[in-house]
RNA sequence: GGGCCCGUAGCUUAGCCAGGUUGAGCGCACGGCUGAUAACCGUGAGGUCCUGCGUUCGAAUCGCAGCGGGCCCA
C-alpha cells in the first residue's frame, strides 16, 4: 500500500536508509547480473590517485560515470566497470618518505627497500579502502568489491607483457637522453609530471672570450648559472645579423659580439656609456668561431675541450642572440651536441651536487652554485651584467622542488615511430565533445616526443627488463610464468622490489643477468588498464569478449595523461586505440572560478557539501550546472538552489500520497484502461509532457549532455509538475467519494511518479529508490528489487499530443497575463471576475482557448470567457479619438484649431468609420474641409473595471466589474482561507469536524457571506457554524482578521 | 610565447553550429495564493551580449586583432 510522508525531504535521512538498502540487498550485484547477457558496455574507469581523500574534481568525475552506467543499465547493457586505483609512484613514496622523516635516497636505502615498499603498499591499501568509503556517500555505482589495483600482481604482469611487446615490435629504446629530472627524488620525471610554476632566478649576461682576437667577447645570456661549467658551445641563429661592437665603459674599452638588434638593450643591461659597430656579419660568419670556457681554471676538466660557436634554427632574437649551450642541461642543448659531435659533458650527480669533474665546485648544491659562479664571473670581470627575472619554471610535480636537466641513461618508447598511426586512430573514436579530439588531442600528439618510460625509484612496477653483465644483452620478459621457465622462482614471489631485483638469470653466453634497477614511470601503470582490468594476458577470454572499452570519460588534463598514455600502451601492443568513444569533463574551480587549491584555501570538500544538502543534490548540481567540458564555478547558491528543486520535486512526490492513502487506491486494481474515459484534458496533458521529457532526456544522454537532460527534468518538476498540473488538479483530490474524477488524477499521477522515478534514476538516485520503495514496490511485491533494476520508460507515442501540449502552453501565458491585469485593477485571484476576453492573433490561440476552455476559466477564475474572432477586436471596446497635430497644422494652418475642435468633439465611432476608408468630408461652420486619416490618431477605450495585458498569443481583457453574487464569492472565500488557516494552526487532520463562530463588523457583508453559508461549512467541513453581525467569536483558537477593511472575529473548536 | 576551450543582467546560464527585436533561474523590489504551507505563484527593475575592427541591408551569432579566465604545452 502506498504511505503517505508526512516528513520534510530529508537527503541525509533517505541516502541513509537507501545506502543499507543497497548493502543488505547487494543491490549493485543483482543489478549487474539482471543484465548479464544483454547488449556488452565496457567501461573503464580512470584510476585515481590513492591520495587517500577525494575532492570535488573527482567527486564530479565519479558522479558523470555512475549516472552514465546507471543509464545504460537501465536501457540494457551488460555492464563491466571495475573501479580502478593508481597505487604506484612518487606521490606515495614521497609521502612515506615525510612519514619516515627521509631527506633521500640514502635514507632508504638504509631503511631498507623492502621495508620501504611495505610501508607504501600498505599505505596506497589504506588510502584506497578510505576513498571507496567516500565515493560510495556520492551513491556510485562501481565494482568497488574487485577493483582493479596496479599493485597486484596481475597488474603488474600487464605491463610487463606491454613492455615485452614494445621490446619484440623495436619500439623499446634504451639511451642518453637529457631528461628532466628531480634532484631531490633523484630520478627521471616524465614531461606530465613537471609543474609549471612562477619562479624568480638570476638573469645574468656573459662574456665569453674569444681565442683568437684580444679583448673580443661573445656576449650570452642564462638563467642557469650553475649550468655554465658544463658550458660545451655557443649558438647562433644563422638568418640573423650580428655585430661586433666597440663598446664603452668608465673609459674602459672592449670589443663584443652580439645580435644586432639587441646591442642597444644588452649595452644598457651592462650600464655602457658609448659604443660604436665595427663590423656587422651574418649569423654564419659568426659560427666556427672559437672561445675559452669562462671557468676553465677552476674546472681542469673543460681544458681538454675544444669551445665553438655553431649555427641553430632555435636561437631566437631575445637577450643576445647567442645561446650558451650545454648538452649535459638541456634538450635543444643536447641535440647540437649530437649533430656536431660535442660530448654531453655533464658534471652534475643525481642528487643535484657537483661531481668530480666539476673541479673547484665539486660536493657543492647547483642551487648554491649560482651565487658562487656568478661570484667567480665577476671576479674575472666576464659578468656583463647580473640580474633576475621571475618566470615560469618547471617543478617536480611531488616535492615541488625545481627541475634540472640532466643527460641520463633511460628507456624510452618511441612514440616518433607510432605518431603517424596514433592520429589515424584518434579518429576513429567518437570525441565529446568533437574538438577534444580533432584539435586538442590532435595537436597534443603531433607536438609529441618519445615517452621516457624509466625511473630511478622503488616503488613500481619493476621494469621486467635483465641485462648480462657479461656480453650486456637483454632479455626482457613478459610474464610470470615465462620468468619462473627460465628462473628458478618462488611461485610466491611478489612482483615488486627488492624480490625480483633478487632473481638473476642466465644468459646464453653463460653470464649472470641482472635486472635493471628502474621501475617504470607511474603513467605507465594506467596506461595499460583496459586490458589490465580484464585480466589480460593472465585470462585470455574476458579480453576477446569486451575488449576495447566502450567509453570512458575524464577531465582535460587528461588529454595529455590517460587518454594519451592509454593510447600510446594500446598502439604498441594491439596497433589501436583501446577506447571507442570519450567524454572529456571539465575541472572544478571556485566559485569565481580560481583553481582550487589548498594555498588559496578555497577548497570545497564533497563531504562538506553531502552533509548540508545531500549526494543527490551534489550530483544534481555538479551535472546540470554547465555541459560536462566546461569547467564548473562552485557556487553554493546555486548548489542551494538545485537543493530547493528536489525539495519542490519532494512535495509534488507527497502531495497526493496522503489522499491516496486515505483512499486506499492501489494501482493494480485502478487500471489506466478504467480511468481512461473519466480524463481531462490536462491529465493527456501531463502524460503527453512526461512523455516528450523521456524523449528529450534520451535525446540528450544519447550525446552525453548530462546538463540538458537534467534540465529538462528539473523544469517538468517546476513548471509543469508544481506550477501547473499540481495546482489544476488540487480540488480533484479533494473529492469524498470513489469519484472516478478522482481516480483518474490517482492513476495519472501515479503513472507520472512511477516514470518519473525511473528518468531521475541515474541522476538522484537515493530519491528516485525512495519514491520507488514506496509507490511501486509497496503496490506490487513482485516489482524489480530496485528501480535501478527497471527498464527505462519508453515513449508511448498513443500518449503523446504535441498539438495538446502547444495549446496548454498558450493557455499557460493567458493565465499568466489575466494575473498581470487582475494586479492592475487590484482585484485578487480568490475573487472571481464576471468574464474574461480573449483577442487570438491566431487560430492556434483560438483553438487552445475552445479546447482548454475549463482550465482558462478555472486559473482566471473567470465566471465567463468571450472569445474573440482570430485579429477582431472586442466589440465592447470604446474608440477614443484624437486630433494630430503635426498633420493637421500644414494643411489647416490658421483654421487647424477649429478642426482640432472638430475631432474632439466628434463622436469617435462616427469618426472612425468614415475614416476607415480613407478621406472623410466634414463641415466646419459651414465651410468643407477634408480630414485625412493620419489626422486622427484612434485609441482602444477600455470599459471601466476592465484591465488588459497581451500575450504572446494575443490579448486578454479581465472585466473586474463587482456583483453582489461575486462579492458574497469573495468574501466567502475570504472567510474560508482564514478559517482553514486557523484549522492548520490547531493542527486539525484533514477530515476532522470543527465548530466555527464568526462575527462580521458590517451588516451588508454578513448579509453577502450568509449567502454562502453551506459552501463554507462544506469547505471548512464546519458542523455547527453561526455567523452574524452579534456573534460572540469562541472557541478553542479565536483571531481578528481584517478582510478588505472589514473586522472579522473567528472563533473555532474541534467539533467533539 | 603556442594549442584548445570559455567570456551574455549582481550570480548561474539559454541563444552561437545554420546572422533577422537577447530568453530563463537565483538574488532584489512589489504583489498574490493558502490543507504541498519552513511550500508555492505573478509582476517589475536590472544587459556597452569582454573590447575594437571587419564581412553583411542587418552581427551576441561569421572573420580578424586584442583583453580576461581555465586546461595543456614551451
Amino acid at each position: 500500500m502506498i504511505k503517505e510522508v508526512t516528513d520534510q525531504y530529508n537527503a541525509q535521512k533517505i541516502e541513509e536508509k537507501v545506502h543499507n538498502f543497497w548493502e543488505d540487498n547487494q543491490a549493485y550485484m543483482k543489478v549487474r547480473e539482471h543484465r548479464r547477457g544483454e547488449k556488452r558496455f565496457f567501461f573503464v574507469d580512470g584510476p585515481p590517485y590513492t591520495t587517500g581523500h577525494i575532492h570535488l574534481g573527482t567527486a564530479w568525475n565519479k558522479i558523470i560515470k555512475d549516472s552514465i552506467l546507471r543509464y545504460k543499465s537501465m536501457n540494457g547493457h551488460d555492464i563491466v566497470d571495475r573501479a580502478g586505483w593508481d597505487m604506484h609512484g612518487l606521490p606515495i613514496e614521497v609521502k612515506v618518505e615525510g612519514v619516515l622523516g627521509f631527506e633521500s635516497k640514502k635514507d632508504i636505502e638504509s631503511y631498507g627497500v623492502e621495508k620501504f615498499v611495505n610501508k607504501c603498499k600498505e599505505f596506497a591499501l589504506k588510502q584506497k579502502d578510505a576513498m571507496t568509503d567516500q565515493f560510495r556517500t556520492l551513491g556510485t555505482w562501481l565494482d568497488w568489491e574487485d577493483p582493479y589495483m596496479t599493485l597486484k600482481d596481475e597488474y603488474i604482469e600487464a605491463a610487463w607483457w606491454t613492455l615485452k611487446q614494445a621490446y619484440e615490435k623495436d619500439l623499446l629504446e634504451v639511451g642518453k637522453r637529457v631528461v628532466n629530472w628531480c634532484p631531490r627524488c633523484e630520478t627521471a620525471i616524465a614531461d606530465s609530471e613537471v609543474e609549471y610554476e612562477d619562479r624568480t632566478d638570476p638573469s645574468i649576461f656573459i662574456k665569453f672570450a674569444t681565442k683568437n682576437e684580444n679583448d673580443t667577447y661573445i656576449v650570452i645570456w642564462t638563467t642557469t648559472p650553475w649550468t655554465i661549467p658544463a658550458n660545451m658551445a655557443v649558438a647562433v641563429n644563422p638568418d640573423f645579423e650580428y655585430a661586433k661592437i666597440r663598446a664603452v665603459k668608465e673609459d674602459k674599452e672592449e670589443i663584443l659580439i652580439m645580435a644586432s638588434d639587441l646591442v642597444e638593450s644588452v649595452l644598457k643591461k651592462g650600464r655602457y656609456t658609448d659604443y660604436e659597430i665595427l663590423e656587422t656579419m651574418p649569423g654564419e660568419d659568426v659560427a666556427g668561431m672559437e672561445y675559452k670556457h669562462p671557468l676553465v681554471e677552476n674546472i681542469p676538466e673543460q681544458s681538454k675541450f675544444d669551445h665553438r660557436v655553431y649555427l641553430a634554427d632555435f636561437v631566437t632574437a631575445e637577450n643576445t642572440g647567442c645561446v650558451h649551450i650545454a648538452p649535459g642541461h638541456g634538450v635543444d642543448d643536447f641535440d647540437v651536441g649530437k649533430a656536431n659531435d660535442i660530448p654531453a659533458f655533464c658534471p652534475v650527480g643525481s642528487n643535484g651536487h657537483y661531481t668530480r669533474e666539476a673541479g673547484k665546485y665539486e660536493g657543492m648544491n647547483i642551487r648554491d652554485a649560482n651565487k658562487v659562479v656568478m661570484e667567480d664571473l665577476d671576479a674575472k670581470g666576464l659578468l656583463l651584467a647580473d640580474d633576475t627575472i621571475t618566470h615560469r619554471y618547471g617543478h617536480c610535480w611531488r616535492c615541488k622542488t625545481p627541475i634540472i636537466y640532466l643527460a641520463t641513461k633511460q628507456w624510452f618508447i618511441k612514440i616518433g615511430d607510432l605518431k603517424e598511426d596514433m592520429l589515424a586512430e584518434i579518429k576513429r573514436v567518437d570525441w565529446h565533445p568533437d574538438w577534444a579530439g580533432s584539435a586538442r588531442f590532435r595537436d597534443w600528439i603531433e607536438g609529441a616526443r618519445d615517452w621516457c618510460i624509466s625511473r630511478q625509484r622503488y616503488w613500481g612496477i619493476p621494469l621486467p627488463v635483465w641485462r648480462c653483465e657479461e656480453c650486456e644483452s637483454l632479455k626482457v620478459v613478459g610474464t610470470r610464468k615465462e620468468l619462473q621457465e627460465i628462473a628458478d622462482v618462488d611461485p610466491n614471489t611478489e612482483l615488486h622490489r627488492p624480490y625480483v631485483d633478487e632473481i638473476k638469470l642466465t644468459c646464453d653466453c653463460g653470464g649472470r643477468m641482472s635486472r635493471i634497477e628502474d621501475v617504470f614511470d607511474v603513467w605507465f601503470d594506467s596506461a595499460v588498464a583496459s586490458w589490465a582490468t580484464l585480466n589480460y594476458p593472465h585470462r585470455e577470454d574476458q579480453f576477446k569478449e569486451w575488449w576495447p572499452a566502450d567509453f570512458i570519460t575524464e577531465g582535460h588534463d587528461q588529454t595529455r595523461g590517460w587518454f594519451y598514455s592509454q593510447l600510446g600502451a594500446s598502439m604498441v601492443a594491439f596497433g589501436q586505440a583501446p577506447y571507442k568513444s570519450v567524454l572529456m569533463h571539465g575541472f572544478t574551480l571556485d566559485s569565481t572560478g580560481k583553481k582550487m587549491s589548498k594555498s588559496l584555501g578555497n577548497v570545497v570538500q564533497p563531504h562538506e557539501v553531502i552533509e548540508k544538502y545531500g549526494a543527490d543534490s551534489l550530483r544534481c548540481y555538479v551535472l546540470s550546472s554547465s555541459a560536462p567540458w566546461e569547467d564548473l564555478k562552485f557556487n553554493q547558491d546555486e548548489l542551494a538552489t538545485i537543493h530547493r528543486t528536489i525539495n519542490i520535486l519532494w512535495n509534488v512526490y507527497r502531495f497526493p500520497l496522503p489522499y491516496m492513502a486515505l483512499d486506499k487506491f492501489d494501482p493494480l486494481e485502478v487500471s489506466f484502461e478504467a480511468v481512461e474515459p473519466y480524463l481531462r484534458k490536462e491529465d493527456r496533458w501531463i502524460l503527453s509532457r512526461m512523455q516528450s521529457v523521456i524523449e528529450e532526456v534520451d535525446r540528450s544522454m544519447e550525446q552525453y549532455l548530462l546538463h540538458r537532460a537534467i534540465r529538462t527534468i528539473n523544469e517538468f518538476v517546476l513548471e509543469d509538475l508544481s506550477r501547473w498540473y499540481i495546482q489544476l488538479i488540487r480540488p480533484r483530490t479533494w473529492n469524498e467519494a470513489d469519484d472516478p474524477d478522482k481516480l483518474a488524477v490517482y492513476r495519472v499521477l501515479y503513472d507520472v511518479f512511477a516514470n518519473l522515478c525511473k528518468v531521475i534514476a541515474p541522476f538522484m538516485p537515493h530519491l528516485a529508490e525512495e519514491m520507488y520503495g514506496n509507490i511501486v514496490k509497496n503496490v506490487d511485491p513482485d516489482a524489480a528489487l530496485t528501480v535501478h533494476m527497471c527498464n527505462w520508460p519508453k515513449v508511448d507515442e498513443s500518449l503523446k499530443d504535441t498539438d495538446l501540449e502547444e495549446k496548454m502552453t498558450a493557455v499557460r501565458a493567458m493565465v499568466e497575463a489575466a494575473s498581470n491585469a487582475r494586479q492592475k485593477v487590484k482585484r485578487k485571484l480568490r475573487w472571481p471576475v464576471n468574464r474574461i476576453v480573449i483577442e487570438p492573433e491566431n487560430r492556434q490561440v483560438y483553438d487552445a482557448v475552445m479546447d482548454l476552455r475549463f482550465v482558462l476559466m478555472d486559473q482566471t477564475n473567470a465566471k465567463d470567457i468571450d472569445l474573440v474572432e482570430v485579429n477582431h477586436s472586442w466589440d465592447e471596446l470604446g474608440v477614443e479619438a484624437s486630433p494630430n497635430h503635426s498633420a493637421i497644422g500644414p494643411v489647416f494652418k490658421q483654421d487647424a484649431g477649429k478642426v482640432i475642435q472638430y475631432i474632439q468633439k466628434a463622436d469617435a465611432n462616427e469618426l472612425k468609420k468614415g475614416l476607415a476608408n480613407g478621406e472623410l468630408e466634414i463641415s466646419l461652420e459651414g465651410e468643407s474641409a477634408t480630414l485625412t486619416p493620419e489626422m486622427v490618431k484612434f485609441e482602444d477605450k477600455i470599459p471601466s473595471m476592465v484591465a488588459v495585458a497581451d500575450f504572446s498569443g494575443g490579448r486578454i481583457y479581465v472585466d473586474a466589474n463587482l456583483t453582489r453574487d461575486i462579492e458574497s464569492e469573495g468574501f466567502a472565500r475570504e472567510v474560508i482561507r482564514r478559517i482553514q488557516d486557523m484549522r492548520k494552526e490547531l493542527d486539525l487532520e484533514v477530515d476532522e469536524n470543527i465548530l466555527a463562530h464568526i462575527r462580521i463588523d458590517d451588516e451588508r457583508i454578513v448579509d453577502l457571506v450568509l449567502d454562502r453559508e453551506n459552501y463554507i461549512a462544506k469547505e471548512v467541513r464546519s458542523q455547527v457554524q453561526v455567523i452574524g453581525f452579534d456573534v460572540d467569536a469562541t472557541g478553542t483558537l479565536v483571531k481578528d482578521w481584517n478582510v478588505e477593511g472589514i473586522d472579522v472575529h473567528i472563533g473555532i473548536s474541534p467539533a467533539n
